[in-house]
Formats: C-alpha cells, sequence, structure tokens
DNA sequence: GATGAATGAGGCTTCATTCAT
DNA sequence: CATGAATGAAGCCTCATTCAT
C-alpha cells in the first residue's frame, strides 16, 4: 500500500489539491482539465469518476473549503470562552481572516459561480445560500457570547451582525495592496465592529 | 441621419450596453460574442473596432461602470454638505448601494479578473488597483466631513473608513438572499459604521 | 499637380509597389489588403477601383514582372549581335538572374499561383501558360542567333532549349545559400548550357 | 483490430494523405482542415494531436515528400552501377522525373514555403535549406561515378552540377503543357547535362 | 472618385467529454 | 478501474468586400 495504487478518496483529494493550486492565478475557464490531470498525476479520465463534471470539480472544490471555515469557527464557538469576548472576537477575526488569505482563491470562486445564481444554475443556487448561511450562523454563535455579555447590541440579528463582521474583514483583506503591510491591523477591525455593534443600555447616545 | 447609421461611439455604447444586460446572470465565458454582436445589433467584427478582444471589451465595462460610480460619489463630496453629517452619510450609502445593486454584475465581473491579478494579467493590475483606491478616495472626501463635524476618528486614514463601509455595504446587499427585503435597512449600515468609526474626545474609554 | 491628387495609373503604381515590397517576405495569404492600402497610402475601396478583386491584384503583379522580364530579353534579342554568340549568351544570362534576384518573390508568387492552374483557376491557366511562352520566345530568339553561328544544335527546337536554359539559371540562383558567394558563377551555367546545347557530329570544332 | 480503430502513426499516415490529395490542385489557404479532417475521416481535433498547427502538417507533408525523394536516389547510387554511366545518368532522371510528377503538388508547395524563408520562418529556413542539400548530395553520388568514369568533368563541385541535373529536370516537366506529350523526351535531359558537363581527357583541358 | 467603418462568412484552434483498451 | 487517444461542437478572431459619406 505504501508504494501501491492509490484508491478513491486519495485520488479525489490529489485532484483538488491540484485544482486549488491552479486557482490561484487562474481563471476558471483559463484551466483545462488536461492540466487538471497532469498535475494531479491521474488519467484524464480518472476525473470523472470523482466529479460529475467541470462545473461540479469547481464547486466541490469551494464547498469543501467553505466546509472547513465553517468547522474552525464552529469548533471556536464550542471551545466555550476561556477569555473575555473582546479577545475572543480579535481571536476569531485572526482565524477567519488567516484562512481567508490562505485560500483566497477559493473565495473568488465564489464569485464566479454566484454569477449564476440568478439565472441557470439552479441546482448550485440553495447550496451557495446555505453555505453562506452556515458560516453566518457559525460566526453568530460566537457573537452570541458578545450579547450575552453586553459587548453587543441584542436588537439587531447576531446573523446580520455577523455578515457585516465578514464584510469588514473582507474589505481589509482585499481591498489594499497584496502587500500585509499595507494591511490595517485586524486589530482595527475588531474594534471597529465592537464600537458599531456595541449595545449595552443607554449606548444610543450617539457614541459608544 | 435620425435614422441613419450610428457611428463610432454610438457603436461602442451599444456593444457596452449589450454586454451589460448579459453579465447580469452568466459568467463570461458563457458569454460569446456571437451573441453579444447580435444582441447590439452590430456585426461581429465591430466589436474588434473598438476593443482589442474578448478580455479588454469585458475590462473596458468594468473600468466604464466603476467610473461612473467614482463620479456619482465625488459629485456628492462636491455637492457641499446642506445636512449633518449622519444624514449625508446615510444619502451616500443609499447612492453606492443603488449603484451596487444596478450593477451588481458589474462587480461581481471585477471578482473574476482579480483573478488574474495574481499573475498574467499584468496590464491590468495597476488599472484595478487604481480604480479601487479613487472609489475609496471619493468615499474618503465625504468621510472628511465626518472627521471635521467630529463624527468620525481621526486617528484612522479616511480611505481605510472608506474601504471598511463600501465592505459594510456590499455585505448588505450580497450575503443575504436576493429577496429586498431580507436586505438589513441601510440605516443600520451607516449607523454602524458611525458608531465603530466615531471618534469624539473621551469616546476612548471602553475601546480595545 | 505637384502636390495635387495623384490619379488613376499612379495609385495603381503605388499600389503594386506596396504589395510587391510586401511578397518579398511573406505568402499571399499572410498579406492583408489593409496592410496593402495603409503602406501604399491609399483607401482600401480603392484598390477595388483598380483590382477586381485580392486574387486579380497578385495576378497583374506577376504578370507586370513578366512582362518587364519578357521586353527585356526582347529587347536584347532586337539589338542585334554586336558581340560573339558566347558572350551574348553570358550577357543574356547576367540579365534574366539580375532581374530574377531582384524579383525573387514574384517568381516565387508564379509558383503559388500555378497550384491553381490544374484546377479552379480557369480564368489565369492560358493566361499564364501564354507568358511563359513568351518568355521563352524571348530567350529563343537569341538562342537563334546561336544556331546560326553553329554554336547551337539546330535538331532541337530553340523554344525547349531556352527553357532549359530557364532552369538552369532558376537552378543557379535559387538551389544555393541566400548569400551570392555561394552562387555558382553565372559564366559557368553559360559554359554548360553552350556546351550542352552545342551540337551536331563534328560542331564542336568552333565551340566558345 | 482488423477494423477496430486505427491508432497513432496510422492516423497520422492518413491525415498526410488526404492532404497530399488536396494539395494536388489547391493553394495552402484554399485548404481547410475541416476538410482534410473529412477527407481523412478523422476527427478535426485529432489533426491537432499529430501536427502543431496547419502550418506544421503542411510542412511535415513536404518533409516526408522530400524525404521519400532522397531515399529513392540514394538507393540508386548504393545500388551499385552495372551499367554505363550514361544509362544510369537516364535511370535517375526517369526516377526523379516520375517522382517529381507523381508528387508534384508537394514541389510546389515547397516553393510556396520558401517564401517564407527570408522572413519570419527561422524555424524552418534551415530545415529546407538543409532538405535541398542533402537530395543534391544524393543525386551528386551518382554523379560521382560519372566522374570516375571519365564522363564527368571533375573540376566543378558534384553538388553543384547535381543541382543543375535538378534545373533541367524541373524545367521539363514544368515549363510545358500538362499534356506529357508536350514534355520533351527525359534522353534529351541527360543528353544536353551529359555534354554540357563532360569532361574528359584533354577535353577543354579545364577551360573554355 | 476616394475613403474607411461596418459587415459576417468562415477559418483555425481549443477542450470537455467519451470509450476502447 | 484507470487511461489517454479520439472526437467535434463551439468559440474567437480575421479579413475580403461593400457602401454611405
Amino acid at each position: 500500500m505504501a508504494k501501491g495504487k492509490k484508491r478513491g478518496a486519495d485520488r479525489r483529494r490529489d485532484i483538488l489539491a491540484a485544482v486549488e493550486g491552479m486557482v490561484r492565478d487562474r481563471r476558471i475557464h483559463e484551466i483545462t482539465l488536461d492540466e487538471v490531470a497532469r498535475l494531479a498525476r491521474v488519467g484524464k479520465g480518472t476525473i470523472y469518476r470523482h466529479f460529475r463534471d467541470k462545473e461540479d470539480l469547481f464547486f466541490q472544490l469551494t464547498a469543501s473549503g467553505h466546509e472547513e471555515l465553517c468547522r474552525l469557527v464552529q469548533e471556536m464557538a464550542r471551545a466555550g470562552a476561556p477569555l473575555p469576548f473582546p479577545e475572543r472576537l480579535r481571536g476569531m477575526c485572526a482565524r477567519i481572516s488567516d484562512f481567508f488569505l490562505g485560500h483566497r482563491a477559493l473565495f473568488r470562486l465564489l464569485g464566479e459561480h454566484e454569477g449564476r445564481l440568478g439565472a441557470c444554475g439552479r441546482r448550485f443556487r440553495e447550496a451557495f445560500r446555505e453555505r453562506r448561511r452556515r458560516l453566518g450562523e457559525a460566526v453568530a454563535c460566537v457573537l452570541a457570547e458578545g450579547v450575552e455579555a453586553g459587548f453587543i447590541r441584542p436588537d439587531v440579528p447576531r446573523e446580520v451582525l455577523a455578515q457585516f463582521l465578514l464584510g469588514l474583514l473582507r474589505a481589509r483583506n482585499q481591498a489594499f495592496g497584496p502587500d500585509p503591510a499595507e494591511r490595517p491591523p485586524l486589530k482595527l477591525v475588531a474594534d471597529l465592529f465592537l464600537r458599531g455593534a456595541a449595545g449595552g443600555p443607554g449606548n444610543r447616545k450617539r457614541s459608544t
């Protein structure tokens, strides 16, 4: 087995790994299955044993990435709260940000796929929405602690706040140069969010 | 001439308009130039008189959209401030949001293009970055009023805050269902931002 | 007129000149009428005032070249024989060779056109054959002097010998490197031909 | 397998055969790969498995023809000399002429390709020259026998004489009508060459 | 007459997918 | 099951030709 034929899941992983390497700097339609097969060191036909078609291959790639991120956040939520909420928040931001940056290409793919949401992609439509919802929910779980601890206003659905937080993180990671030094500090993101979403009693006086 | 042949710039506009209609629910590689020509009611060759190739066509499409938005925001900034800042902010959010929603497809394209930034598209790389910077700058101009009026903390570069605001707007418009009713109110976005970025003196007490 | 509009024949010459410059290092289908028009400094439509179509343009180009060569040789023939025949022969070889080399491209075109002789080009077929015949005839006129003077065997049609001579010249000019120094001396060609076409038993006495 | 799918080399041969049939009466740019595929009874994509592109297809076609002729002549040379040289020469002329006539189209292609030699086709330039040289060399091998037997003058490089002989053959085959009856007899070609290149002892003492 | 913008048929080439081995 | 040669639909783009100005 050590040097024996790989099987099933292994192949699948090889293929997905090859593709993830390729999406980094190309758009979907600039990637050919010939090259995928070559990089994954499998026959071209083998791809079709694991994925319905090219579309499905890329869909599953984004799915797997998204799922990993969901698990990551869910674990954090489940891990309890050994720290005060602001620290927790910063920790989560750091983790999500790292994941974004490490898999930046995957999230670009998401954008490409989204195009079809409005139209033909009946098949993916729900799946995408569902996935985004689940990620938001995972983040919302952590935010719930903040609500409980009085750091986060309770009158806005936590899922909504979660999506805003993700939007801020996305902006931080993508809207500035490719050079990490150009990106504003994560601390600023967390801080901004915390103030913006703050809401103890009497905190409507127009500030903090 | 009234019903005579159109010329030059007209054709160009026709083509861009046709394409914008098509990107709404398709990805770039699902759009054929044959169809573009048919919808624009021009010969296929005519496209090539105005755009170097397919790539260039889509690039210029996003460029024109971006520019329009920039102008929109710049006008607002120039228009002076007849209203208190929070109102101004909400107004800008509304305008930008409308534009986003009306040209949602364009901004998806941006995402697709971005893929190449890391690689081959040396030719586009700078152009994209520059455009994003210019939009941020335009928004920052409006934020400057807020700084002046004491609504916005002065210790964070306004361009950075501008990108965060855009990130929030993006999240509001894209992270929730296609049904407008599902989207959180714009007022919430402005409110969140205003609190988050607030910074009168003495409002630092609970920060961190 | 000096700076006035050129007219008719001038335009035609400009166009043919432009094309001749282009055929030097390209094949017909690598030449576009756009470029022809640009180099000839005329509108694209103007080409069609002087030539039925692209095919005709190239046909007339070769025709004009061929005719020039014919005239050249015919002049020689007409010019009488102030020199002994072998010198005459060498002179003609030199002239024809120079023309070949100066218009090498034209004669390549002939080859391309010839392809159609067997088939579709009903329209050109006869013209080509006729032109080759006329060139051969012109050369044959000069050879006639050689027959008269006893240098050339009279039992082979002079037109046939003429084509062989042209074949030898062609070989000299094309079968060796592009470097003139690699080409065997013209004198050798004339010499070879003179010996080979010398004729009749016992007619070797006065050779050369 | 008898009626099963053909593979590899077979396909390649089919394609080349189909093309050779087509070049007979058309110019390269009048031949479409669609038709090639249809006549060769292969998919259009299959052509690209065996040839880089259209250019390469035609290049390899001429190459294969040239090579065949080279082999033919080399065999003759190797086959020893059971006959007196003049007979040998006539025999070779006949073989080469037959080949020329049977593959007339290929040699026209050579002419078309030659156009690019002066320019862009750096890639082909050397190959063509080399091939012509090799054919000349093969012919020269046979001529060497003539030198040895005193029929051919030794003071001119045999390769040069070889190219002249090929030039004469070319003229015979192409300069006269398509009707075989119009072509001068091969015997005349050989005779002309033999006299022209003659050089027995004392015949001309090495110069005019 | 001259011009060059517009046209669209048609070419070359790519590449997702199939299927015999 | 794995492979990769074969396939052919379909895309991008070119360019000869037309025709309104």
